[in-house]
This record gives C-alpha cells, structure tokens and sequence, in this order.
DNA sequence: GTGACGCACCGCTCTTTGGGGGCT
DNA sequence: GAGCCCCCTTTGAGCGGTGCGTCA
C-alpha cells in the first residue's frame, strides 16, 4: 500500500512537468464532468466547481463559469497583470504538445514577464478522500458487449480452424521434415509415447524457431507461415503453428491450442484490438511493444551479424551461471532474452516517454527488473568468466535482494537442457511480453493408464505445462476465458485442463449455453480427427488406476459417479479417446481447490457459505461440510434451496404441507408494511403494530401437489373474488377447464352454465396493477356446449360484421360520388354565368360536359353496387332519373340488376 | 498484493384486483 | 338505467449484483 507521504512525494515529482500535469488534469475533470448523471452527482460537480471557484478568486472575474469549470492550473496574480496570467479557456481549444518543461523553468519564464513573484498550483489531485467518480454500464452497453464479444469468439475459432487447416498442409509438412535430423526422426516409432520423448524434437524445434517482428505480410495465413519456415521465425502464432504441423508430420497426434484473447464481455474493462495478442498478424507487429519487446526483435536484428543473438546471449548467460544451478538454466536464459528484450523496449519508452503510459511497478515488474539485473551482471561481470558464479551467488544471497522467484522448480533433461518439462513457475515467461496464446497438444499414449493430451509450448521450450497456463496469464495481467484446441477442422474447449480457478474466469465466459451450442459441430469434427479408440490394459493396470482414482476424487458424490464411469471405460477394454477427456475435464471441473478467500464464494459454482445466501435461500440440508474459509463452514452449492411463500408455490401448483414450519421467516419489505399500515388505519385498527410483518417462507420440500376443491353439480369453485386465479394448468379445480377464447361470456350466460372468469395475472396500468382476464372456467361437462355456441355464435358475428362492412363501403362509395356530383354541378353553374366569354366558351364548356359526363357515365357502370335505385343522384340539372320496373333487367349469373332511366342512363346493381 | 468491507449505482423483481365518462 | 368500452397515465420500493475505493 502506498502510504500518504509517498503520494506526496509522487504527486510532488508529477507536478514537474507542466503540460502532463495540466493535461492529466484536465482529462480527470472531463471525465468527472461528463461522466456524472443525475442530480445528485450533479450536485457534487456543482460542489466540485464551487471549490475550484474559490481558489479562482483572485483570477479576472471576466472568466464564466465553463472556463473555471474546465480550469486546472492556476496562478495567483499579485497586481493587475492580467496578461501575465495563465489563460484557461475551453481545453477543447487547447493542442496539447508533450514537453518536459519543469516548474522551476516555467516560473522563472513567468518570472521575467511580470518580475513578480508567481505562484502556480496545481489543483488536478483529488482529494484522497474524494471517491473517484465512475459510471455504470447501462444494459445496453452490456448487451452490446456481449454481442461484440460473442462475434470476437466466432471470428478467433475461424481463425484457429483456418490455422489448423494450413498445419496440415503436406508442403509445410515436407519442408519441416527436411529440417529435422534423422535422429529424430524415430519419435514416431515410440509404441508408447511419454511427454520426455517429446524434449528432443521441442529442443530442436526452439533453437531453430524464433518468434520474430517483422511486418512483411505475405497474404494468406499459408504464405505467412511458408515466409516463417524460410526465415525460422515469426509471430508467436506461426511458429506455434509450425510446430504443430512438426508433431504432425512427424505422424504425432497433436492440436493447435489457442487462448482466444477475446473481447471482454463486461463493457469499458478493456477495449478490443488493444491487447497485444489481439490478432495473429497484429500480434506480431504489437511486438514492438511485446517483442519488439521482444529479445528477438533484437536477436532477429542481430541475425544479420550471422548468429542468433538471443543463442549468444543464452550461452553467455548460461556460462555465467553456476554449474550446480543446472536447473535454473534456461530460465535465466530465458529471463535474459526476455530482459534485453525489455531493456530496448524500456529504452524506448524512455526516449519517448509520452508515448506510453507509465505504469506503477509491481511486484511482477520488481520480480523482471531484479532478473534483468542479475542477467547484467552476470553477463558483464562475467563474459566466459566462470568465477562470476561466486558473484551470483552473493547477489541471489544478498540481502539487498529478495529471493528468487518461489516455486521456480524446473526438471530439466539433463540431454536437453533448454527444454523445461513440468515447470511450475510462472516466471518462466515474462509478465511483460506477456504470457503465452498458442501452443501444441500431442497426444502421449504412455502418459497415464490411457494416455493423455500433453501440453507442448515449443516457441518457450515447456513440455507438461499446463499447470502454469494460467498462473502466467495471471501474471501477465491477461487471465485466460477461453483455451480451444483446434484439430481436424473441429475445435474443443480445453480451457478445464489449464485452468484450476473455475469461479474465476466464468463471469468473463459467454453463457455457456451459446457457447456449447456454437462448439457442438466443431467438437463432432475435432473428435472424428482425434478421438481413436484407446485399447486400455484394464487387467494389468486396475488396481493402479483405482488407487489413481481414489486419489483424484473428491467427497463429492458426482465426481464418485465420473470416475465410476472411466473405471467402467476401462473395464470395458475400450474407450474413446475423447471421452477419456471428456471426463478428465469433468473431473477437474468437480474437484476445484476451496478458494481462501470469502469473496469468491458469493458465486462459486460449486461451494458456498452461508453468509452469502441471499433472502430467499436456505441450506438444506446443512452439509455436509466441505472444509472452513476464515473460520466459516463451505458446503456445497448443492444443499442450496430456494424458498417462497405459501402464496407463491401456489401459483405453481404446489401447496405447504400441514404442520410445516416455515423454513425462514424474514421481514416483510417496508412498502408492503406501510401499506398494510394504511389499510389497517383505513379499516379503524391503529393500535395494532405491523411494523414487525413477517413473511413466513418454506422450501420445495415442504410442499405436496396442490389440492382444490371439486367442481360439483355443473358449478365451478371460485374464489373470494368470484374467479379462478389461473396461474399455470395445475391451479384449475379438478373437473374444470380453462377455454380461452374471447366473448364466452355472453355464450355461458345464454346457455344458463356456470362459469368464472379466468385471472392470468397482472399488468401494470395507470400506475396500478391490473388483473389479467382470459376466458372463463367452466365445467368439463360443459366444454364440448359451450364451444360449439361459440362456433356458432362467432359464424353469426362475422357474418354480421361483414354484412356491416359492406354497408359502409357503399356508404362511403354513395358519399364520394354524391360529392363528386355536387361539384361538377356547382362547377358548371357558376363558369357559365361567372365567365364573361361564356358564349364564347360554351362550346368548350359543352364538350367539357360531354366529356365529364361521360366520365360519370363510366364510373356508375363501375360501381357494381347500390343499396337502392332512389338512391342515384341527377345526372344533369333539373332531370331526376326514373328508373321504371319494366325498363329493368336481371342477369341471373351475375345477380345483376340493370336499371334504366328513360333519360339513356342507366346503373348496374348487384343484388346481395 | 490481497482480502474485507462499505458505498453507490444499475437493473431486475415484486407488488397486485380502478374508476370516471361516454356511448349504445 | 344497465352494460360495455375507452381512457387516464406512464409505480416504485427493495433487493441483488457489480464496480470501486478505503483500510488493514
């Protein structure tokens, strides 16, 4: 912890630099300012401004409140000097330029303009006490993020098939094989392979491949990885690749493994593409900062020189090393690389400091800086000097010095002492280049009764180390979410096998679901590529694999059932090689370590305490106990039920027993106290107390299907309020049923049978709750009556509606042509005696005439119906149309009536 | 560095059964 | 006058989850 004095210190340092201080400040206040919503936090701007202000008041007045809102840096002014004064406006106007410019320097600039004595504070530190202000993501912004994230997870797995793909291409294949001494070349051969076996073809592979930064992009992922066969180096992931397509031509069974670096599915907590191993190409050239960043960046630049001098640096570093520290000897070496590496990146950083962020050291970095000084001075102290052994010696044993890294425990075959096997430190890669994406499995058929998958990181050199996995994404501050090994085309979630802390990475995985339904056919392909038959020597080896067994599983009762199934795999003489795993990985997902700390238990999947049971859950049945965490007893996530009021479990069909006692009896909320308060003091009892309300809740156990009472004689049982609360099927009172069609009600009521209306259940409206209505509950009896009435009846209602339809179509057809009439009408009067070249026009207007008429004759053709003859309006002034019976005639086809008028005009009627 | 704890914020869940006025 | 339909007005408190800061 960074004790008040030491942020002083800090905050004193920082100030050095005027424009970083202003420009940090300046982002903290925007960022306060606009992050902040609602009134309250408005109002604590507002108070945030007012502070500010009052250091302002010896500034002009002349400044508004947005300047003094968006001012950091100020200067007190002794005189009238206004010119002298810093201005601050809107920052938005500002183009901040990175500079070193000390306060001694810039005061004394200030000093020779005014010659006064100039103060300048810095207010941009909030006060400690202060809470930073945050926001909230919204739960459209999570939504967003999961969307994002879930496109990432596809778009990373078509990425892995499409690499596992190019592993399997013959050339590449051929290529490699060419590269390997024959002397390796037997590896295949082994009847039963170990992961030791794998140590020499890992070594071979790691002095021959190097990851490299280099951007020249050849097109496809093919070419890419052929340019990395031709040049022995290139991004972290094609050289994994290239050692996957090793193992494979060397007719091992192996898996290109990938920790998918997705996108966060929680919004703001990083942003994608940021990460440096956020896409395979990108990853590569982010090696400026990872490798460029990397040693190999360096040694690549030095392969020009004719050596690689990451070797150089590894045998310098290796002779000045103790020959009894055997063991730690690749990884200093590794160190090494990894620190001269860093120290150009450092370098870099140094020489453009505003180009990175300056992160605070911690205990990782202090880990690094100690290794790289020991690396140093090793191998200044000692280059081909073996007595500086003695020199190392002091220096690990000094006390100046922390102690080595713990747990740094490698086994190192003495043939191949580059080759780590089974490490478990996580030091082995550096926090800072990060931790490792891409990796191999190769099946081992000697490793086990069974055999098993091997983890193989040739580009590190580590064989067995899945147990560092995630120790060193931990350490690297890039915890793993997602581990798919990519083989056949298919793809399997491996993340179980490297991964110890379940509860850890869960909340950052996509719902499982999702994920599992996405993988499904991925999986199906990967199994036919990997899953062979496994011939397990049941007989000889049984009574070590019980022993094995019984050693892996826990107390728990499910994880009995997973081993009984391998035991009854084996048994059987076959098993599937892929459902050997699948078990091993449900094992391990059913036997996480207790975690130490309270906090992880609040979600864990499998544990829990009791202290995080929420309002309605329970432990039942108490135990049985797994362990203690900080003197509280774990149980199992299993013994955790879910309780409810009586009311409730009726809703679901379910009523408490006779003489339960309630499981839990908690508080009533204070609404519902306040409002039982008021309904009491509404019905004349304010003496009584309902501060104290209960809720009396049991549990799923304590409840037996529900039992209504019978309908009996044609009548349905009802409830207080004269309905039946339909909240599932299983709440209908024996011998009724619920129809739910609409306007039942006047049909029950008009055959006289019993009915009651059926409540859903409730909306909100109008800022109460409403009760839901859906048809009626009747008697069974009744059922097949009331239907068919309703048949019926809805027949007659859409024959009526219809019928009433059609009405008003006519209507409506009858006031558009009247209106159409009345115009023409209106029209031709008023241009006849308006216009004063009327005779002249007369002509026109006549054949105008003619031709409206005409028109009007066509659309009364067109118009098929009419409810009667009375109703055609005159066509022509002063003439009403007479449509006489004998002038009529019937088309018996078309049921159309022709009137006539003795005018000429005539109408088409269709008769309903 | 880590864990415990508290605070603040967001979002979900629970709650739960009107009444007046116009039209037919 | 009975019955039906529409409209009014957009709950809100509490709890759990989560993120962050502080402290030990």
């Amino acid at each position: 912890m960074r004790t008040r004095s030491q942020s002083q210190r800090k905050e004193e340092s920082e100030s050095g630099s005027l424009a970083s201080a202003s420009k940090e400040a300046v982002g903290k206040l925007l960022k306060r300012a606009n992050s902040r919503k609602g009134s309250k936090a408005k109002g604590q701007q507002d108070d945030d401004i007012s502070v500010e202000e009052s250091k302002f008041k010896e500034l002009p007045r002349e400044k508004d409140k947005r300047d003094e809102g968006n001012s950091l840096g100020k200067k007190s002014l002794e005189g009238d000097d206004v010119e002298g004064s810093v201005r601050l406006g809107d920052v938005n106007e500002f183009d901040w330029e990175d500079g070193d410019i000390l306060a001694s320097e810039s005061k004394e600039a200030y000093s020779h303009d005014s010659e006064k004595e100039i103060t300048v504070e810095f207010t941009d530190s909030p006060s400690t006490t202060q809470r930073k202000p945050s926001r909230r993501a919204t739960a459209e912004e999570k939504e967003l993020a999961e969307l994002v994230h879930k496109v990432h997870l596809l778009c990373l797995l078509s990425r892995g098939r499409l690499v596992d793909r190019v592993c399997n291409d013959l050339l590449i294949q051929a290529s490699l094989l060419s590269l390997v001494p024959p002397s390796l070349l037997n590896i295949a051969e082994v009847p039963r392979l170990r992961a030791s076996s794998l140590g020499s073809v890992v070594n071979w592979f790691r002095n021959n491949f190097q990851i490299q930064s280099h951007d020249i992009d050849k097109g496809s992922f093919k070419s890419n990885l052929a340019f990395a066969l031709d040049t022995r180096g290139g991004t972290a992931e094609e050289v994994a690749a290239l050692s996957v397509a090793l193992f494979r031509a060397l007719n091992l069974t192996a898996r290109f493994v990938s920790v998918l670096d997705v996108a966060s599915l929680k919004p703001d907590t990083d942003v994608p593409g940021c990460s440096d191993t956020d896409t395979p190409r990108l990853d590569t050239k982010i090696c400026s900062s990872a490798v460029a960043s990397s040693s190999d960046d360096v040694s690549h630049k030095n392969l020009t020189r004719g050596k690689h001098h990451s070797n150089d640096a590894r045998q310098s570093c290796k002779k000045s090393l103790p020959k009894g520290s055997a063991s730690t000897t690749r990884s200093e070496a590794v160190i090494y690389r990894d620190s001269m590496a860093n120290k150009l990146c450092s370098d870099k950083l140094e020489s453009h400091p505003a180009n990175f962020a300056v992160r605070p050291k911690r205990k990782g970095d202090a880990e690094f800086e100690l290794q790289l000084e020991m690396a140093l001075s090793a191998t200044a102290a000692g280059v081909g000097a073996s007595n500086s052994m003695s020199h190392m010696d002091g220096l690990s044993g000094s006390s100046s010095l922390p102690s080595p890294p713990k747990k740094l425990k490698k086994t190192v075959f003495p043939e191949h002492e580059s080759v780590i096997h089974s490490s478990s430190s996580s030091a082995v890669w550096s926090r800072k280049l990060g931790p490792p994406q891409y990796w191999a499995e190769v099946y081992c058929s000697g490793e086990t009764l069974n055999g098993r998958w091997i983890h193989v990181d040739a580009v590190n050199g580590i064989v067995d180390g899945e147990g560092n996995v995630e120790a060193s994404a931990a350490a690297g501050r890039k915890p793993i979410k997602y581990v798919v090994a990519f083989s056949g085309g298919g793809a399997k979630d491996v993340t179980r096998r490297y991964c110890m802390h379940w509860y850890k990475i869960a909340p950052r995985r996509v719902n499982s679901r999702w994920w599992d339904e996405v993988l499904a056919p991925l999986k199906r392909l990967e199994s036919d590529a990997t899953g062979s038959i496994v011939h397990t020597e049941a007989s000889d080896r049984k009574e070590m694999k019980s022993e094995e067994c019984l050693n892996v599983v826990n107390t728990t009762s499910d994880i009995t059932e997973d081993s009984n199934k391998v035991v009854a795999a084996q048994n059987s003489g076959l098993a599937n090689r892929n459902t050997l795993e699948d078990m091993d990985l449900e094992t391990r997902a059913l036997t996480e370590p207790l975690p130490t700390n309270q906090q992880a238990y609040k979600n864990h999947h499998l544990y829990v305490l009791e202290r995080w049971l929420t309002k309605y859950q329970v432990l039942h049945p108490k135990g049985p106990v797994l362990g203690y965490c900080s003197g509280h007893p774990v149980y199992p996530r299993s013994c955790v039920r879910t309780l409810q009021t009586r009311h409730k479990w009726l809703r679901e069909g379910l009523q408490v027993m006779a003489n339960e006692f309630p499981a839990k009896v908690v508080k009533h909320s204070k609404k519902f106290v306040k409002m039982r308060t008021s309904e009491l003091e509404d019905a004349s009892f304010p003496g009584e107390d309902n501060n104290e309300a209960t809720m009396e809740l049991y549990g799923r156990w304590q409840t037996e299907p529900l039992r209504l009472p019978c309908a009996k004689n044609g009548i349905v049982p009802k409830n207080e309020r004269g309905q039946v609360d339909v909240w599932s099927e299983k709440c209908l009172p024996p011998g009724t049923v619920h129809l739910k069609f609409p306007r039942l009600v006047p049909v029950a009521r008009r055959l006289e049978i019993d009915f009651a209306p059926a409540m859903v259940g409730f909306e909100f409206r109008n800022g109460r709750s409403v009760p839901i209505f859906e048809g009626i509950v009747v008697c069974a009896e009744f059922k097949d009556a009331i239907l068919a009435a309703f048949a019926e009846e809805e027949e007659r209602r859409e024959a009526e509606e219809k019928r009433r339809f059609e009405s008003e179509a006519l209507s409506r057809w009858f006031q558009l042509l009247s209106s159409i009439i009345t115009r023409q009408r209106l029209q031709n009067s008023y241009v006849e005696f308006s216009s004063p070249n009327a005779s002249d026009n007369l002509h026109i207007d006549e054949i105008n005439n003619k031709s409206i008429d005409h028109k009007k004759q066509s659309m009364f053709d067109d118009l098929k119906s009419s409810q009667n003859a009375a109703s055609i309006m005159p066509i022509r002034d002063h003439h009403e149309h007479v449509f006489l019976i004998e002038d009529q005639s019937f088309d018996e086809e078309s049921f159309i009536r022709t009137k006539r008028c003795r005018c000429g005009f005539s109408v088409q009627v269709e008769e309903l």
